[in-house]
DNA sequence: CTGTTAGCGCTTTCAG
DNA sequence: CTGAAAGCGCTAACAG
C-alpha cells in the first residue's frame, strides 16, 4: 500500500504538507496543492481512513442495528438512513440483530470496538444494562421504530396509537365488531404500544373483548399463521383480523387461505406492503413511513454526534384504504 | 476511553503482557491472565479494533456492495452473507449502490479507505477500469449474482440458463406460445444472460419471435409495469409474461390488473417471493437461492482473504409450480 | 506557508 | 514468561 510518505517524497514536499493539502487546509500554496495532486494521481494513493481516525478520535462511521433486513419495513428504513448518512459524509456499518438478543449485544460490542461515532438502533428490549454501559461511555445512540423505556435516548417512532385508532375505526366503519389481533412479541415496545392501544380502543369503541381474539406473534410470517390458527381453533371466529406487522400479515393470509376463509375474514395490516394491492380482495393497511423514520433517525443521530441534543419525534401513520371504508 | 495502558497499570503488568493475554498467546502465566482479566472487567475495557488493525494490517472487516437492499432477493443474500461472515469472525460493512454507478464507485473507494479485508459485490457493470485498479491493489473481490466479464474474479452466480429453460418449458407445457419477456437493464450480466437464454430457447422451442414481446426494464417495479404497457400497446398481446426479477413482476402484475387482463395473461417470475402464493391466481416462479448465494459468496471471499484461490460456482435454480404444469 | 515532531492505541520483535 | 521499544499511517501542534 502506498502511504502519505510516498506521496510526500514524490511531490518533493513534507508529509505535513501533503496532509494539509489532502485535508483542504487553506494554509497551502497553489504549488504544493498542484504537486501533491499530481503525486496522488500518479500513485493512486488513497488515505488510510483507519489511521486517520485513530489520530482524530473520530471515524465518520456510524452503526445501524436493526432486527431484520429481510423485513421490508426495516430494509426501507435502513436504506433511507444510509442515504442520509452518506449525504452528510458518514459511512454506515449495518448489522442485523435477527430478533436475537445475543446477536444484538455482539454487534453492539463490535460497534464499540470499531469506535463508530454513533449507533442508530431498533432495540430488542431486554438487557437494558449493557446498553446503559454503552451510553455511559458517551456513545451517541438514537432509537428508531422501537424504544427501551427508562433510558434517556432520543427516538424516532411511529404514531402507534393514532395508527391503531385509524385501523379500528376503519374496520368498524366496514361493519366489523369481532376483530382479532395478531400482536408482536411482548418485550418489544412497538408490540406493547400497539397492543395497549388495541385493547384500550376496543373498549372505547364498545367492541367485544373476547381474549381468544388477541394472539401474540413474533413479527415473523410463521407466527402470524400460527396466531390465526389459534384464533380459529377457539370456536368463535372474528370477522376481521388485524396483524401488527406486514410479515405476520403474510402469514395470516396463508392461514386464512388454508382454512378456506380468506374471503370471509377480512385482513388488515399495521405496515403497508406494495403487493397488498395485488391481492383479491386487496388488503388495507396502516402505512408506517419507513423512509421518514430512517432519514430522521439518522439525522437525529448525526446531530447528536456533532454535539447537538436531538429531540424525540413521532412520525404519523397513514391509512391506506383499498376496499372503501363504507363498502 | 480506557486504553490498554490503563489495564496494564491496574493489573500491575506491562502493556505487552496485556496484549499477549488478550490475544490468547500461550506465552503468558496463569497469574498474568488472571490479573489482566480482573482489570479488564473492572475497567470495562474494550480494545480499539482500529488501532489493532493499523498495526496488524488486517481489519477483520469485509464489505458487501449490493444494488438494492429493498430488493428482497438482495436483502436475503446480504443477510446470509452477513451470517457467514459473523460465523467466521468478520464484521460486515453493507453498502447499497442503488443501481447507480457513481454510488457504487464511491462505496468502493470507501471500502478501500477503510482497508476492508475483502469485498463481496454484485457489480453494476460499466467502469471496469476502477474495479481493475482496485483488484490490482490486491484487494480480494468476489462477485455474487452478477459478474463483470473479462475480469479474473471468482463468482457465485445462479444458473440463469437452466432457470430460463425451466421457465419456458413450464409455460409451454401450460399451453403458451406467445410469451412476453420483461428483461433487466442491458449492462447487467444477469439481464444479458437471461435475455440471451430467452431468445435462444424461444427459437429452440419454435416459439414466435415477435420483437414487441421483449421489453427492457431496470429491475425495479415501475419498469415492469411500463414494459407490460408497451407490450400490450403493440397490438398482439402475449398469453403469458415472464419477468426477469421479482420487483418487475410486481410492476407487471399491477399493469396487467390495470389493463383488466390479470386473469387472461399468465405471469411468471424469475425470482420467487413468498407472497406469490397468496395471489389469485398464484404466480409460478423460478426460485433463486439467495441464501446459498450469500453464504457461498461470503465463504469464497473469506477463503480468498485467507490466502486461498476460490473457484467460481453456479447455484441451481428451482421451479416453483403454483398452477400445475399440465392444467 | 512549511517542515519537524509527537503521539493516537495497539502488536510485535528483541532482549532478558 | 515478561518488559522495553519500535513502529502501523496519519493528524496536529509547534516552530520557523
Amino acid at each position: 500500500m502506498t502511504t502519505i510518505r510516498d506521496v510526500a517524497a514524490l511531490a518533493g514536499v513534507s508529509l505535513g504538507t501533503v496532509s494539509r493539502v489532502l485535508a483542504g487546509s487553506p494554509a497551502t500554496s497553489a504549488e504544493s496543492r498542484q504537486r501533491v495532486a499530481a503525486a496522488v494521481a500518479q500513485l493512486g494513493y488513497l488515505p488510510n481512513a483507519r489511521a486517520g481516525s485513530l489520530r482524530r478520535a473520530k471515524t465518520d462511521v456510524v452503526g445501524i442495528l436493526i432486527s431484520d433486513v429481510r423485513n421490508p419495513f426495516f430494509a426501507e428504513l435502513a436504506h433511507a438512513a444510509e442515504q442520509e448518512a452518506l449525504r452528510r459524509g458518514y459511512v454506515v456499518m449495518l448489522a442485523n440483530a435477527d430478533e436475537d438478543a445475543a446477536q444484538e449485544q455482539l454487534y453492539l460490542r463490535t460497534f464499540s470496538a470499531q469506535r463508530v461515532d454513533g449507533v442508530l438502533m431498533a432495540p430488542q428490549s431486554k438487557d437494558r444494562v449493557h446498553l446503559d454501559r454503552l451510553i455511559g461511555t458517551g456513545l451517541p445512540v438514537v432509537f428508531v421504530d422501537r424504544v427501551l423505556p427508562g433510558l434517556d435516548v432520543p427516538s424516532v417512532t411511529s404514531d402507534n396509537v393514532g395508527g391503531m385508532r385509524s385501523a379500528l375505526e376503519y374496520l368498524v366503519a366496514r361493519g366489523h365488531r369481532r376483530i382479532g389481533y395478531v400482536g408482536g412479541p411482548a418485550p418489544v415496545s412497538t408490540a406493547i404500544d400497539r397492543l395497549d392501544a388495541f385493547v384500550h380502543l376496543r373498549a372505547e369503541l364498545g367492541l367485544p373483548d373476547d381474549e381468544s381474539l388477541v394472539q401474540e406473534g413474533d413479527f415473523r410470517a410463521e407466527s402470524g399463521a400460527a396466531a390465526v390458527d389459534r384464533m380459529l381453533a377457539s370456536g368463535s371466529a372474528p370477522t376481521a383480523v388485524l396483524a401488527a406487522d406486514g410479515l405476520m400479515a403474510l402469514g395470516a393470509l396463508a392461514a386464512l387461505r388454508r382454512h378456506g376463509v380468506r374471503d370471509k375474514i377480512e385482513l388488515m395490516s399495521f405496515d403497508d406492503l406494495a403487493w397488498f394491492e395485488e391481492l383479491t380482495p386487496p388488503v388495507s393497511a396502516i402505512a408506517n413511513d419507513a423512509t421518514a423514520m430512517g432519514r430522521e433517525g439518522m439525522a437525529a443521530l448525526l446531530d447528536a454526534v456533532e454535539g447537538g441534543r436531538p429531540v424525540s419525534v413521532t412520525v404519523p401513520t397513514r391509512l391506506v384504504d383499498r376496499r372503501g371504508a363504507g363498502s
